[in-house]
DNA sequence: AGGCATAATTTAAACGTTTAACAATGGTTT
DNA sequence: AAACCATTGTTAAACGTTTAAATTATGCCT
């Protein structure tokens, strides 16, 4: 409360404001002497200067906003808060800090945005979960406020994102699974108008084509992000005649991995010999589950860094390298998938 | 960038700065047919007070920092992000932001503490993992700063904190495996310089003794908060003769409570009806272990809320009514310990 | 008509910095 | 000796608000 101001040290060290100022951020010469002085002044009084104030004054805030969409109790998201943490850090090495602001519909979120914007909150945003015809980026690029984006939107939309690359991620998983001898493999897949869902098929289809697999219709699922479709999906699957059954389950995230894991359980299987199963993000639990998920790690820490970085040039104007970038996920492999599989069909 | 100020908008409607912002803010009578004007203007020019300015002049920030240690990978804090999402709406309704840094070590958290408080970056805190002789908990008091706490410090300092529990929570939970026909019940327990674990210990004992069950030593088993160390905890559990070994575990996490599972799972244990398991926190994926997984829920939604609403009275310098405050969590029984247990020792 | 309370508006200071422009000093060059 | 330059310091404006105090306008009462 009793804070003590750049005029408090001036005074002390008998000089003037400005000269405070020029020797405490070094952004002029000083003499020696008068140097010497103002340190120990302001040394003696503890002096640091206000941050509002040199906010004010720099017509900036070294506040990035960040929000994300909570969770809802039945599911998780295992990177959300790896995620955070790596942003957060990332923008403190820059001398920036995080503003975190959840929201729960896109509407308020969109608005959200717009004040903040508008008031001077922040001055970028760094946005999750972008999608298809994404407001957020419509909203910010019409507004020439700088932004990030962890996700990619429309192909035709020029914006700075970085996005981790789901068809290579499931394409090495289909491969992997293919060079364990299976050859029917199936895909829980999320809604269409997911575009990250979206990548990720496409990859297990590539991967199927590559090795001159047939993809039975009903291999590929719809299940949501949902542990409960995915289990019931998973039990459709089981039910389908021999010949037809799948001996492995990609599925697009953790969450609907494990719905398949117990599914498979349930129906007598014994997942890592008789099915094989692969999931994605590699969740904190993945290597606790039983038997131990294969799943594609996203490089977060990676992706958290370069987006911040990139940010930040922009904030200062500097040219950007690459305006859109993707990140290779790395598999890793567990129980769940390590077992040659030769088929008993 | 060419934002529009409190100036532009005077002129636009022919007044001084001062009546735009009574008018604004309905801080003062203002003459209707100016008012009027005034609201035209601002809307006309898509006026919105600049916050920095606002802040620098009112000397508060209107923010609140939040800190939190970074959980190791092969670990998982299932609560960490509702949390956040919850003091983050909550500070929402009061129009208060949360500014979010993650701290490695014990000493960087505390100089980022500091520095904040010194150049005036949040108007308070709120910490969590407290824990015996925080030296945040020193350093903030011994400052006169404004912040709340998520855990209990030394029982005889006095600053505000809500806390779950803990005892009650572990009491309940041995209550239910007593009257589920458990009489060998064990306890895996967090290190003894954890203020957290060393309560839900307490629950633990004070619960066998209102049963009027012998504690055998061999039941309690340190753990850490570590999948590993509670695997190998449980093993040494179960190569205890017949007559010794618990039929039931109650674990001072969910992450504990899955080494536990995978344990007894592996040792040829039927969790469900062989041995009971408990967990505490209830992530969200406690619903989806094999079995079930019976855990205490902390009402993270309603803690992160009080939290922030004594903050801000605080800030306030309003009055607060409870100063301490402890919160039960409420057991939710899934499989893992749903089924009477019959004793065939 | 003069006095007076009340209402409406403006002026100007304040919040705490940074920084462009200016002034003083002493030394060097022509 | 005058002009010039480099160095060091100060003055004052600026960032964009809010608000106490001063000023002006308005209506009412005697």
């Amino acid at each position: 409360m009793p804070s003590v101001t750049i005029r408090d040290v001036a005074k002390e060290a008998g000089v003037s404001t400005a000269t405070v100022s020029y020797v405490l951020n070094d952004s002029r010469r000083v003499g020696g002497e008068t140097r010497e002085r103002v340190r120990q002044a302001a040394l003696r009084l503890g002096y640091r200067a206000n941050i509002t104030a040199r906010n004010l004054q720099a017509s900036e805030t070294r506040l990035i906003g960040y929000s994300w969409r909570p969770t809802p109790t039945e599911q998780f998201n295992p990177i959300v808060d790896k995620f955070l943490q790596s942003i957060a850090e990332a923008a403190a090495r820059h001398d920036y800090r995080i503003l975190a602001f959840p929201s729960m519909d896109v509407h308020q979120e969109l608005s959200a945005y717009e004040e903040m914007m508008l008031i001077g909150q922040v001055d970028g945003f760094i946005l999750t979960n972008t999608n298809f015809d994404d407001e957020r980026v419509l909203a910010l690029v019409s507004n020439h406020f700088p932004f990030v984006s962890f996700g990619r939107a429309n192909q035709d939309w020029d914006f700075l994102w970085i996005d981790v690359d789901g068809a290579a991620g499931v394409l090495e998983a289909t491969r992997h699974l293919v060079s364990q001898g299976h050859l029917r493999i199936a895909f829980l897949a999320w809604p269409e108008k997911s575009q990250t869902g979206h990548y990720r098929l496409q990859g297990y289809l590539n991967g199927m084509e590559e090795a001159g697999l047939a993809v039975d219709t009903e291999w590929i699922q719809l299940a949501g992000n949902f542990y409960e479709e995915s289990y019931a999906a998973t039990q459709r699957l089981l039910a389908l005649p021999l010949e037809h059954r799948p001996s492995a389950v990609i599925a697009s995230s953790d969450l609907m991995a494990l719905g398949v894991l117990n599914a498979a359980w349930n129906g007598g299987l014994e997942v890592g010999r008789d099915m094989a199963v692969i999931g994605f993000d590699d969740a904190p639990i993945a290597r606790y589950m039983r038997p131990a998920l294969t799943s594609l790690a996203q490089p977060v820490d990676k992706i958290g860094d370069q987006l911040v970085s990139t940010l930040i040039d922009e904030l200062n104007g500097q040219p950007i390298g690459e305006r859109q970038v993707l990140m290779q996920p790395t598999l890793v492999v567990r129980a769940s998938s390590a077992t040659p599989y030769s088929d008993r069909s």
